[in-house]
Formats: C-alpha cells, structure tokens, sequence
DNA sequence: CCGTATCCATACCGATACTG
DNA sequence: CAGTATCGGTATGGATACGG
C-alpha cells in the first residue's frame, strides 16, 4: 500500500473511530506494554518490573484495555499464591512492528529533539 | 535492526527520555497533524479543515509542540490577509513512514477491535 | 500474588471571547 | 486569517489502603 493510500486512510471515516483507536493504542502505557510483551508470556509481576514507572493500577488499566481490545490473553493458573500471565494475541503480535518502528524512531530522535528544544527555549 | 534490539532500545535509558519523547509523538493530534501535513505545505486554516474535530487551539498548540521540537517548520508571509504555511522539516517527514504504519494498522484493525470490544462488553 | 477501591492533584482540551 | 487568553468540565494517573 502507497503512502498516498494511507494518508487517505488516515482521515478516511471523519478521523472519528480511527483517532479513537489510536488514542487508545498510543497513551502513556500501551505501546510500553506490548514491546515489553512481545513474543513472550509474562506475569504481572514481572511485567511491573520490566516497566519503570508504571504503577500498579495503570499496569491493570492498560492490560485490561488490551485484553478488551483482543490485543492481549490472560491466563489465570489455579496456585497459591496465584500466577496470571499475559501474552499478545495474533492480532496484538501484528501491532509489534509498527510499534517498534515508532519506538525506534523516537529513541533515534531523542539527541535531535532534546537540542531543538533548547535551542527553541533560547529564542527571542 | 532487528526487533530484539527494538525491544531493547525502548526499556534502554530506564524508559525516562524515550516516553516523555513518544508521549509528545503520540497524543490526540500528533499524528494526524503529521499525517495531514505529509509532503505539503498547508495553511493553518486549511490544516483545521482537513482534520476533522480539531478546534483551534488544539491545532495551534500542537503545532507549537512540533515546532519546538523541530519537525514542523512555520513560515509566515508579510501579506494581508496574513499567510501562514507550515511544513514537515526533513526529520518531520522521517516520522511520517512509522507514523502512517502505526495509522494503517489502526485502520485495519478497526472492525476487530471494535467486534472484540462488543464481545467483551457481553462477558458475564 | 494479583488485583480493586478510593482519594486527590494535575493535565488535557473544548468553548468562547478577544486581538493584530 | 491566524492566532492568544481565559474558564471550566472531564480524563488521567499517582498514592494509598484494602480484599481474594
């Protein structure tokens, strides 16, 4: 698919159900939380550690959000103490690559971004 | 660069710099903004046009933000009625490839997600 | 261990009115 | 035309405490 396609796709319906998708893929947690998935299954708690930062609630937030979305499967084990394990979906794998795509060019940028802002800060 | 080393690159600084860039990257209007603009110079009025919902301040605010950080570049001209044209800067347009990759695969996805969330809404 | 519930501060963002 | 300023409702998200 062209660029020019996507573009069109991009404002295609009147933005409204697409920014809503997107609004929810692209907020504080989500795309941290699939990367930090990936290919693997992953207790909640040591999801919580692979994520500085996040609390539990927003942990619980975003997961739960994923799993509505069908992006992410939980699996809740009969121990004690309990074992819950999360792990992407099909659909949710397929949202690796732009995902890591978008990270990749943010972790590029950082450098440029960071000195635009100082210099943008210095200005008259 | 393959995408083990993606992953590793979005947990690398401890996730400080790298979420406070893709916050920016990833809010609202962000990406619509940049998607709309693409390989074009566009008026602020014309902008507003094209993306609908977007309310003045919003667009304004947004494009300060892209200003700042160096991916949108604003050129006023000395005309009445005042002319005021803003474009993508070389680093803008090279988040136009992720960003319309991550805006395509929201597109798609958008029958799924919405099919998984009526379903979940079902759940007992 | 894996949540949920509550409180509270802040950030976001739309509406509106006003300026050069 | 292209903003800026201000107000106020809502959403976001951290901290904490508690429950299964």
């Amino acid at each position: 698919m062209s660029e020019y396609e996507h573009t069109c796709m991009i404002r295609g319906d009147g933005g409204k159900t697409l920014r809503a998708i997107l609004d929810q893929i692209c907020n504080k947690w989500t795309l941290l939380v699939v990367a930090t998935l990936d290919e693997k299954r992953v207790r909640f708690t040591d999801l919580r550690q692979q994520i500085p930062g996040i609390s539990q609630r927003m942990l619980t937030l975003t997961l739960r959000n994923l799993e509505r979305d069908g992006l992410v499967s939980r699996t809740v084990h009969a121990e004690v103490p309990p074992r819950v394990e999360y792990k992407l979906t099909p659909t949710g794998r397929s949202l690796l690559p732009p995902a890591l795509a978008l990270a990749g060019w943010a972790m590029e940028h950082v450098p440029h971004i960071e000195a635009s802002r100082v210099a943008y800060g210095k200005r008259t």
